[in-house]
DNA sequence: CTATGTAAACAAC
DNA sequence: GTTGTTTACATAG
């Protein structure tokens, strides 16, 4: 292994010891090597900054709330609201509250309705209450509709960017209010904004205003934006010092390196384009221009990082023009969540603020997790909030949120439990690792094969293909055999492995993708079936993986024109993701059990939710599978055809999927506990939504819940009526309702569901839940063998 | 262990 | 020299 041939033993790096010690903090790293170079950033405590904690304790609630503390957890509180009352209000004194109080006190709201179903306002109330958390990341929005056209643009090639870029800037603080509806209005509300990119640095001014405003700092790019790019380096170096206030933040913002890890960037940078696509040096520029750390002080080495994160990551697929000589760089359609740094931004200053908070409050997640996935726990809370958190941490991926109903994408949720489930062999920790697989994609390469690749998404098999393919020739087949041995769970994240199959060395096919899963799809069938066995999980994929990608593919984003690359040579590659399946395909996972609790802590499911959810953007991580970075994409891409019967895509055919699903399911969720609290059958999320949300809404209040996939719902309803019982007939889009009002209780059809929100003020999340008030049995653990929520709240009954 | 970041070797152009 | 790919190692969590 290390040994390799070519490698000319570099040691240089090890950057010393000597740093661990004095180092800091921070990011030093940097500047590893100590190298000369080093420009002195300062790094600037931002964590420290004070948050203000101002708002907090003074709000009031409105009579007729009721406020208890929740029997079991931990700084949960149950409120009971009257159907009249002022959603938007109440969440916003309960924000308040919760963070006020921090990670110390309540910071977990379960909204519930005391009253009927009586859904006044709208959503457009509780929207904004929802945006005006986040200030300013509406503000961003008006640049976007500039934004968007120019992106495509090279900054090169057109000087006239640069004027577009100033255009970004908008006058920041917009608030909530007006500006904002021309992205929105557009439709999809949350999308047609997000879309559109860049605001440039404005991340920048959020981390280093903090509390304060952004808005000196904006201007101040503002200003700098409008001169064109290279003028502008030079002005603004000098310029610096001009505006005071804000010279300091933005050298600080120059100084610091964006909490963004290169793969998010260069997706901020290929969604900047209308086409999508950019050009290798177009990635560079875009940026420098949009974090000028990287034009002033990132080492040169940071070019070759980009590159190799193209290479590395399957989401990134190169195209070449139809004449060959241009190559573009793309992101795979089922695999792009189109994010853009706008829609990461998030203004409001508290980001650090949330960020400590989060720190403290994850031993906690820990806690229920289990510990082993903390870390990762930690970054899914990061990535929910989406704001840039320090650079090492976590955030860096990009930053993903999700919402509320998230839960219901999920797909590792449902493959956990049944891993459980089944698994009852497996440890718990083994599980968690399976948990954790699940975000990863696998990228495994053919060898796995056997494994199955049916398990696809949840379960996939974090590792890397690596083992795999790594021997070409020869070891080829047994690695797969190491691999099960290694890995306990194998058998979980083996299926991922069969569907990334890389093989694609041959050129011939255009479509990368596509090519590679029949030959794929033959080895593996075969084990699969073994592989199901093993996790229960794995069988649907496999297949309809593959059709979907078929599907879902071949309606490239309108290359036409040009030629896809086929995908290099995979094989080998520690990392590459290949995408795989998305794993989209299985909300089926997702399961409901893990649902709502999403917000809650529910030990087990965090992880998994989280995980799957962040995506990370880069999604690779976890959803779907593949791609680290958000995929979902497919499902957006899926037809929308207006028959919600499903998608093929999602669904899985197979059969076994459902008994799979159900059975264990359900016993899995009995297990999760949680509660009462359920994830919603109705899939009030479409799936898009949850794309969506996961990828752009800066706020994570937001509700609005656009158009209900039909997979997704199709899928959701499926896992929900499973287990739940809950007949998914219901679903449709009418589930759609952005407003956060409470939904009646009545609105599923088991009387004793009732639909809630959990307001997490740690996360900064709210999210529906199904609560079964009528609840006692399972449940048990928390409300006690007898309880039931109605007895235990009266105003349920 | 995973995800990321860095550095570098190489191969094609 | 640029672009792309891949390997190896470092590091934080």
């Amino acid at each position: 292994m290390r040994t390799s041939p070519r490698r000319p033993l570099i040691l240089k790096r090890r950057k010393l010891s000597l740093q661990d010690g004095s180092a800091s903090n921070s990011p030093a790293r940097d500047e590893p090597d100590g190298e000369s170079k080093g420009v002195p950033k300062q790094e600037h405590s931002r964590e420290d900054k004070p948050r203000d904690r101002v708002e907090c304790g003074a709000q009031k609630f409105p009579a007729g709330i009721k406020i208890i503390n929740h029997p079991t957890m931990p700084n949960t509180q149950v409120v009971i609201i009257p159907p009249d009352a002022d959603i938007q209000s109440i969440i916003e004194a309960l924000t308040a509250k919760g963070r006020e109080c921090g990670s110390n006190g309540p910071n977990k709201f379960i909204l519930i309705s005391s009253g009927g179903s009586s859904r006044p306002t709208g959503s457009a109330a509780t929207q904004q209450t929802l945006q005006s958390k986040d200030e300013t990341s509406t503000a961003t929005k008006g640049a976007r509709a500039a934004d968007c056209q120019g992106g495509e643009k090279n900054l090169k090639q057109n000087p006239n960017k640069t004027v577009e870029r100033a255009v970004l800037w908008p006058p920041h603080v917009n608030s909530i209010g007006g500006q904002e509806q021309e992205g929105n209005s557009s439709g999809d509300a949350t999308n047609s904004g997000l879309n559109n990119s860049l605001t440039n640095i404005q991340w920048l001014g959020k981390m280093s205003s903090d509390g304060l405003g952004p808005c000196t700092v904006k201007q101040e790019m503002e200003k700098e934006n409008q001169t064109p790019v290279q003028e502008r380096i030079k002005t603004e170096e000098d310029s610096i010092p001009a505006t005071a206030t804000s010279s300091s933040l933005w050298q600080d913002s120059i100084s610091e390196r964006p909490p963004y890890s290169y793969m998010a960037m260069i997706q901020f940078a290929i969604n900047s384009t209308e086409k999508k696509r950019m050009t290798l040096k177009d990635i560079y520029a875009w940026i420098e221009d949009h974090f000028p750390y990287f034009r002033y002080v990132a080492k040169p080495g940071w070019k070759n990082s980009i590159r190799h994160n193209l290479s590395l990551h399957d989401m990134f697929v190169r195209e070449t023009s139809a004449n060959g000589k241009i190559s573009f760089w793309t992101i795979h359609p089922d695999a792009n969540r189109y994010l853009t740094l706008d829609q990461v931004f998030k203004v409001s200053g508290s980001w650090e603020g949330k960020q400590v908070q989060q720190k403290r409050h994850i031993p906690e997640l820990q806690k229920n997790t289990g510990g082993n996935s903390s870390n990762k726990t930690e970054l899914q809370n990061a990535r929910r909030k989406m704001k840039p958190l320090l650079p090492r941490v976590s955030s860096y991926l990009v930053p993903i949120q999700f919402p509320v109903s998230q839960p219901l994408i999920l797909q590792s949720s449902l493959k956990v439990p049944q891993a459980m489930a089944q698994g009852a062999s497996l440890s718990g920790s083994e599980v968690i690792r399976s948990s954790k697989r699940v975000r990863i994609a696998p990228k495994v390469s053919v060898l796995p094969s056997t494994e199955e690749p049916s398990s696809f998404l949840p379960t996939g098999p974090v590792k890397e293909k690596s083992h795999c393919d790594e021997r070409p020739p020869p070891f080829a087949p047994s690695q797969p055999v190491k691999e099960n041995n290694s890995q306990p769970g194998e058998a979980l994240a083996s299926f991922p492995a069969a569907l990334c199959i890389k093989e694609e060395k041959e050129d011939s096919y255009p479509d990368k993708w596509l090519p590679s899963f029949p030959p794929v799809l033959s080895i593996k069938e075969e084990p699969v079936q073994s592989d199901e066995e093993t996790g229960l999980l794995l069988p649907v994929p496999c297949v309809k993986r593959e059709k979907h990608f078929t599907v879902l593919k071949s309606p490239p984003r309108g290359v036409s024109d040009t030629v896809i690359i086929k995908r290099r040579k995979m094989g080998r590659s520690r990392r590459k993701q290949h995408l795989v399946l998305p794993c989209s395909e299985e909300p089926v996972l997702v399961l409901p059990e893990s649902c709502g609790s999403d917000s809650f802590r529910l030990a087990s499911d965090l992880p998994f939710l989280q995980e799957s959810q962040s995506l990370e953007l880069s999604c690779s991580q976890e959803e779907g599978g593949p791609f680290k970075t958000p995929v979902k994409e497919m499902f957006c891409k899926l037809p929308v055809s207006s028959t919600p019967s499903k998608v093929p895509t999602a669904t899985p055919p197979m059969g076994s999927p459902d008994s799979w699903r159900l059975a264990p399911i359900a016993k899995e969720s009995s297990e999760l506990d949680f509660s009462p609290v359920r994830t919603p059958q109705v899939p009030f999320t479409s799936l898009q939504e949850n794309l969506d949300l996961l990828g752009f809404n800066s706020t994570p209040l937001k509700n609005s819940f656009d158009s209900p996939r039909q997979l997704l719902q199709t899928e959701s309803n499926d896992m929900v009526s499973g287990p739940l019982t809950s007949s998914p007939a219901s679903n449709p889009e009418s589930t759609k309702q952005s407003s956060p009002k409470l939904p009646a209780s009545g609105q599923t059809e088991n009387q004793s569901l009732m639909e809630g929100l959990v307001l997490d003020t740690m996360n900064n999340s709210l999210s529906k839940i199904l609560l079964d008030i009528s609840f006692s049995g399972l449940e048990d653990d928390i409300l006690g063998p007898e309880m039931s929520w109605s007895q235990f709240i009266p105003e349920l009954r």
